[in-house]
RNA sequence: GGCGCCGUGGCCAAGUAGUAAGGCAGAGCUCUGCAAAAGCUCCAUUCCCCGGUGCAAAUCCGGGCGGCGCCUCCA
């Protein structure tokens, strides 16, 4: 059994070979920070989350290093040079801020939306105005080899000197020239060439020295930079939204290409896009719904399950229905899990790669069919389907025949399944805020009360005391054990 | 105009040749003072339509209809 990925590149599943023995180097394109993230971010962040998580739970013996940038240079929102705006720039016009401080204050948002959807940290996170020299020199490397000229303090991408430009987006110059498309004027050679450095004006405040004169980097360029700076000239897997496969990743090929003449990304993988009527969701459409205020209605952990609940290659048709469904769904499998938790207790946890034996056929059949759905190009509607077929109604079975012995492994691969590969468990929950107890013992109490109205047939007291715990957002549950609580 | 994707039950959604996963919603039952939880059962003879190739097709090929994405910043 081998994890198999869908390589943009040769549009098919393949059969994952690292390049290195040792470890495994993971990058995503971060995002560009001048504005609060949206569903569509969080499905490729979670989708890269999801890659990372994988590999480290697949490859133990190997060195998963994953690194995500974060743009925080403006970038033209017009392919013109001249009337382009530079967006972090307009931001921070809008919000009376310098330009890196609209990006540190999104950047700060960014992580902390993510955090919430519990997409763990890349273990480098760089910034493309810290990496602005190895942005230079590789820019002179490609001026060096012939690749890319200087105009006037602009500096650009010869398409033409690179023979295979559009193999991964299966485009051809020739077609694009023939498009018609309106192009703006420009110093351009050829309006297929893209810029590597650009010159600045007086009032832009981004700017920095080159053997150009002032200007910033151009768009594609920071990931060729940082890639190659922490993960070597051959990277393994480079993900990023689907809308970036052209020009952003085509253009990052020819750039590194040209340089090391060696393969940038042996897999490439781009998720779909989120849609809301069957429209995507964009920035720029005005339809994106924000994940801070998703946060305000929703559980994030429920909307991280929706999301992984979709194939990361489809699209997610999302609406507020959806998450609330879903989120239905979730809490199911939740409440199986924290009672298994409860019943375990403080008990000691067998280690997860120690339940690979024959002893152990039902978790091994449960972890075999887990693996299969992921090594399926990260098949997590597969993996998801798992749970609810087999590790849920387990583990109720399990907590209905008391068999306490099997309790302790069972949690183990919760904690590995679900907790540590797909993210969904919860890293904190209502006991560990109730650390004191006092709620507990105020629930206590009036569960107490209740019993005795029961014992004395009280019903009206009874539910009296049910309906209003639950309108505080505690709800009781009788079993022949006894009356047990939760927080909705 | 070029490149590419998609169309599966009321909704969401897996499945790329071997006879339709899963979730939500819905129906019934068990348990129960009631409720909840949990469990059991039912819920697409069929995968947009029409042809074709296979012993066999939702899955491959051709045609049609419908929807979407990229080609300009966007996850």
């Amino acid at each position: 059994m081998a994890l198999e990925i869908y390589n943009t590149l040769s549009r098919k599943k393949e059969e994952f070979v690292p390049v290195h023995s040792d470890r495994i180097g993971l990058y995503v394109c971060g995002p560009t920070v001048y504005g609060d993230a949206h569903v569509g971010h969080a499905k490729a962040y979670i989708m890269g989350d999801i890659v990372n998580r994988y590999l480290r739970f697949r490859y133990p013996e190997r060195k998963v290093t994953y690194v995500q940038n974060i743009t925080d240079v403006g970038h033209m929102t017009d392919n013109d040079d001249v009337a382009g705006e530079d967006k972090l720039q307009k931001q921070s016009a809008k919000e009376k801020k310098h330009p890196m401080e609209v990006a540190a204050f999104y950047t700060r948002r960014f992580y902390e939306d993510m955090s919430a959807l519990n997409v763990l940290r890349a273990d480098i996170e760089p910034l493309a105005t810290g990496h602005i020299t190895e942005q230079i020199e590789l820019i002179k490397k490609l001026i060096e080899k012939g690749f890319a000229y200087e105009v006037d303090g602009n500096v650009y991408f010869d398409v033409s000197k690179d023979h295979d430009y559009g193999k991964l987006s299966g485009r051809k110059t020739e077609d694009q020239e023939a498009s018609g498309r309106v192009e703006a004027r420009s110093d351009k050679r050829s309006p297929n060439d893209f810029a590597l450095w650009k010159r600045v004006d007086a009032g832009h405040i981004l700017r920095w020295p080159s053997p150009w004169g002032d200007g910033f980097p151009g768009w594609h360029i920071e990931c060729s930079a940082m890639s190659m700076k922490y993960l070597g000239e051959t990277i393994d897997i480079h993900g990023g939204g689907l809308e970036n496969q052209f020009p952003h990743h085509e253009c990052e090929i020819a750039q590194s290409e040209s340089v090391t003449g060696k393969p940038f990304v042996k897999y490439w993988m781009h998720n779909n896009m989120v849609t809301t009527g069957g429209v995507k969701m964009g920035k720029s459409l005005g339809n994106s719904a924000m994940l801070r205020d998703l946060f305000k209605e929703y559980d994030p952990l429920s909307l991280r399950f929706t999301l992984l609940q979709s194939h990361y290659r489809g699209t997610t048709e999302f609406t507020t229905e959806a998450i609330s469904a879903s989120e239905t769904g979730y809490k199911y499998l939740l409440r199986s899990y924290h009672k298994l938790k409860d019943v375990v207790g403080d008990a000691e946890l067998p280690e997860f790669n120690s339940l690979d034996t024959p002893q152990n056929q039902s978790i091994r059949d449960i972890v075999g069919l887990f693996k299969e759905a992921l090594d399926d190009d990260f098949n997590t509607p597969g993996a998801i389907a798992v749970l609810f077929n087999s590790l849920a109604p387990m583990t109720n079975n399990i907590l209905a025949a008391g068999m306490s012995e099997a309790g302790p492994k069972y949690l183990a691969v919760w904690n590995a399944l679900a907790g540590n590969v797909l993210g969904i468990l919860p890293t904190q929950d209502a006991t560990q805020t109730d650390a004191s107890g006092t709620l507990s013992s105020v629930v206590q109490l009036a569960v107490r009360w209740r019993k005795q109205a029961r014992e004395r047939r009280d019903f009206a007291m009874s539910d009296t005391i049910r309906k209003e715990l639950d309108e505080a957002g505690i709800i009781l549950e009788d079993s022949k054990e006894g009356t047990t609580w939760r927080m909705k």
